[in-house]
DNA sequence: GAGCATCGGGG
DNA sequence: GTGTACGATGCTC
């Protein structure tokens, strides 16, 4: 017997010899490869009976269940009565133990509808994270095992063990990365056709390590480009990348949808085994929902899959593309290539492929990087949840609280609730509750404002009030408890004990109050951010998780009443504001800006330490800031009051601009430029005659024709097949052109245009770049320019045609 | 305006 | 594989 300490990594399990085997792939702390595997776990589930008198009889009947399967049969081999509890309300399980995690389904499928059984649960708790869970087990922490090295075919050694357990905190300190990305043939522009059309460049980035590959030759200085004799060869430097570089972690951008799909049906076609795995098997995808790219022992993140899902919500970003993405991350951008004609210039001139090379190079280079990049968070949710990186970076966000809830259970000895079936989420997809409170801005334009908001007001809320299934209407507090206040019903929620939600979220609040009391002192630590990111990100998401119709904790009361806690709260302070001398300007959901007028900031802030003092629990109102100058523009009316739309400054200058995003996608850059700088000026500079001035300038110059063609250019995505359409949209008339062209334009294509002057409906003036170099002004400045600073200006009092400069400006004398 | 369908990312 | 997306936007009737 021997004793070891590695890293586990990647987790599967597998079927030997009828029997399941947890194999657990990583790194030894002498950093040498390990397959660890344990044959000593069994899969099982819960069964709980309306009568519990009734226990004994109902064993006797289960073991008598025989099912035939295809090579063995399914059987019950063990049972265990335990004293658990459902939503904090104590009874009687039956831990079910079969022989393969497949007999779980079967067993279950034969006993669910027996008139004794009230309910079956856990029995859709993936055999890999009920052992996780079970044993305690962390991935990418220290594990000390025991045992011998066994003989299995296996690339790396392979270790069987009888005992598991993880003592230590260590994590492992830099798992190997390796990125790749292909480039297609693509005759047909964004339509791909992975039968048809070959992959013609792959590239690796990694550490010390950069290669691109390719089977067309031609001259080239670039030392990292390697020629091969055909696709297959090029498929087969993909295999022997991943056996020379030994990688952790392979790494691609949106590597789950595209390049790891791509090349499997590539491979195919060449009846080339993908068997990359360290227990040599192959690559595959689970393609059931959205396709996953996986194999044993290297994990493969999407970077794309993660930074969308996880990352997205701090972000400013609109679209997650390579380009964007790195630009926000990285400071960096995709290299600026027309992938158009990459199928033109393979076919007719090979010897203009090098910016290709380089391109495809970028792309992993750009991927390996974001990896690195988001690696400290996927880390951190690791070690926060306990599961797998590649399940934690594919989750959403209800998926990663209700794991980090099942991974906690155990704590609190409770049995996990299914969930929901068809019937249930449509029912659950009808119930609406009221949601935020919105104080409607006057619009206008301010002078010192300070602005407030509560910290982290949803989870404090869930915890300070106790708000989950387990404390909802309690008997022990009928009488006595507060209900929470809403405007129908009456519920409450228990005075006495803790329930296990609220317990959960206050355990990440105040996780994350230490981590930030630590990065006072260590303000650069990365991986401190990471943590506190995550914490954060994960006690916000529980309230949505509360109301979310697929949820296993799902409680319409629940997330109903931390609405209305936080009405009550907002409200309180806005009410509280006016008569000590504030003008509130605008309040949304956490947030309260209020206008100084003759108070001073200390008032402000003393103001606030007043609302805290009153304050239960975790609750806390925060100062955010102070600004300068601040304009409210009105914006449409939903149903609860306006949406947020302003542009704030504070003393160093620096805007902050919500709501005004609505200037993008099919808007010119004229326009979007425009109603910046206008903000900018009015904002910092306190000058509405000069932000004035300035679009007449932008609107004499468009005039006058001296605005670049490419700050008038509009672009538009078909959305679909070009005989489809019925509506004849500008983008569809262009696309038509190009069409009869011999261009191949379809779905997907993305077509720019400038709009020409001339008579008649736009569609017949919409022309392509390259084929004008004239604009039709008025267009410009009337769908364009104008509308997009025109509530601006509105607000301060001025109309349209001012802006034009058609009309004398009226209203500037009065307003100074 | 409800209800349904598609898209995102990738070349 | 003891499971699996989701939220936004556009189009149709």
């Amino acid at each position: 017997m021997e004793k070891l300490q590695f890293y586990p990594i990647d987790i599967t399990y597998k079927v030997i010899e009828n029997k399941p085997v947890i194999h657990l792939f990583g790194r030894t702390i002498g950093n040498k490869q390990i397959c660890v595997v344990d044959d000593s776990f069994s899969p099982y589930f819960y069964v709980s009976l309306k009568d519990d008198d009734a226990i004994e009889e109902f064993v006797e009947k289960i073991k008598q269940i025989r099912l035939e399967e295809k090579d063995h049969v399914a059987e019950v081999t063990g049972t265990e009565v335990l004293d658990k509890k459902f939503l904090g309300k104590s009874k009687k399980a039956i831990k079910v133990h079969v022989k393969m995690p497949s007999d779980i389904p079967s067993i279950r499928g034969v006993i669910k509808d027996w008139y004794v059984v009230e309910s079956t649960n856990e029995y859709d708790v993936p055999f890999v994270r009920r052992y996780l869970i079970d044993k305690n087990i962390t991935p990418l922490t220290l594990t000390d095992i025991e045992g011998d090295f066994a003989k299995m075919r296996c690339r790396v050694p392979v270790f069987r063990i009888d005992k598991i357990e993880q003592a230590r905190t260590g994590t492992i300190e830099k798992p190997r990365v390796l990125a790749f990305d292909i480039e297609v043939y693509n005759p047909h522009g964004k339509r791909f056709s992975p039968q048809n059309d070959p992959i013609i460049m792959i590239s690796f980035y990694g550490e010390d390590f950069k290669k691109v590959v390719t089977w067309k030759r031609f001259k080239t200085e670039l030392d990292y480009v390697e020629f091969v004799d055909g696709e297959a060869e090029l498929i087969n430097s993909f295999k022997k990348a991943i056996d020379k570089y030994k990688p952790d972690i392979i790494t691609g951008y949106f590597s789950d949808g595209f390049d790891l799909p791509y090349l499997i049906t590539r491979a195919k076609k060449y009846d080339i085994s993908l068997d990359i795995g360290l227990d040599y098997s192959e690559l595959r995808l689970k393609k059931r929902t959205n396709s996953v790219a996986q194999v044993n022992g290297i994990i493969h993140v999407d970077v794309f899959k993660f930074i969308s899902k996880v990352m997205g919500r701090s972000m400013d970003t609109e679209t997650y593309s390579l380009r964007k993405v790195s630009a926000e991350l990285l400071n960096d951008n995709k290299k600026d290539v027309d992938i158009d004609s990459l199928a033109h210039v393979w076919d007719s001139k090979p010897e203009e492929l090098g910016v290709f090379c380089e391109y495809n190079l970028h792309d992993s280079y750009l991927t390996y990087e974001l990896c690195c990049k988001i690696m400290p968070n996927i880390k951190e949710l690791v070690k926060i949840i306990g599961l797998p990186i590649n399940d934690l970076s594919r989750m959403g966000f209800s998926q990663l609280v209700e794991w980090y809830v099942m991974k906690n259970l155990k704590e609190f000895n409770e049995i996990a609730p299914n969930k929901p079936n068809y019937y249930e989420v449509s029912e659950r997809r009808e119930k609406t509750y009221k949601g935020a409170f919105v104080y409607k801005p006057e619009p206008g334009l301010f002078e010192n404002i300070a602005v407030f908001d509560f910290r982290s007001l949803y989870p404090t809320l869930i915890a300070s009030h106790n708000i989950g299934l387990s404390t909802l209407n309690c008997e022990c507090c009928r009488d006595t408890a507060k209900p929470v206040p809403v405007e129908e019903g009456r519920y409450w929620f228990c005075k006495k004990t803790k329930g296990f939600i609220p317990k959960l979220v206050e355990n990440l609040i105040t996780r994350r109050m230490r981590i930030k009391e630590m990065l006072k002192d260590n303000k650069d630590d990365v991986l401190l951010q990471a943590r506190s990111e995550i914490l954060k990100l994960l006690a916000n998401s529980f309230y949505g998780y509360l109301g979310f119709f697929g949820s296993r904790w799902y409680s319409i009361e629940c997330a109903n009443s931390v609405t209305a806690y936080g009405r009550h709260y907002i409200t309180q302070v806005i009410n509280r504001a006016e008569p000590e001398g504030f003008k509130v300007l605008y309040g949304d959901t956490d947030s309260v800006f209020l206008a100084l007028q003759d108070k001073t900031e200390d008032e402000a802030k003393a103001f606030v330490e007043k609302i805290n003092s009153e304050l239960p629990g975790l609750m806390e109102l925060e100062f955010e800031n102070f600004f300068k100058r601040g304009i409210f523009v009105s914006a449409k009316e939903g149903s609860y009051g306006a949406k947020k739309k302003y542009a704030l400054v504070d003393s160093n200058g620096v805007m902050k601009i919500r709501g005004f995003e609505t200037i993008r996608g099919n808007w010119s850059p004229v326009a979007k430029e425009t109603q910046e700088k206008v903000l900018g000026i009015i904002l910092r500079e306190n000058d509405v005659d000069k932000a004035l001035e300035y679009v007449r300038e932008v609107v004499n110059n468009l005039k006058l024709k001296k605005i670049a063609k490419s700050k008038v250019i509009l672009h538009t995505q078909l959305q679909k097949e070009l005989n489809e359409y019925v509506a004849i949209a500008p983008h569809v008339a262009v696309a038509r052109i190009l069409r009869a062209r011999g261009h191949d334009v379809g779905a997907g294509s993305r077509i720019e245009f400038v709009v020409v002057p001339g008579k008649g409906i736009i569609r017949d003036r919409a022309k392509l770049p390259e084929e004008t170099d004239d604009y039709d002004a008025d267009y410009y400045i009337n769908n364009q320019v104008i509308p997009a600073v025109e509530r601006i200006f509105n607000v301060l009092g001025f109309e349209k045609a001012e802006l034009t400069g058609e009309k004398k400006q009226s209203r500037l004398e009065s307003f100074f």
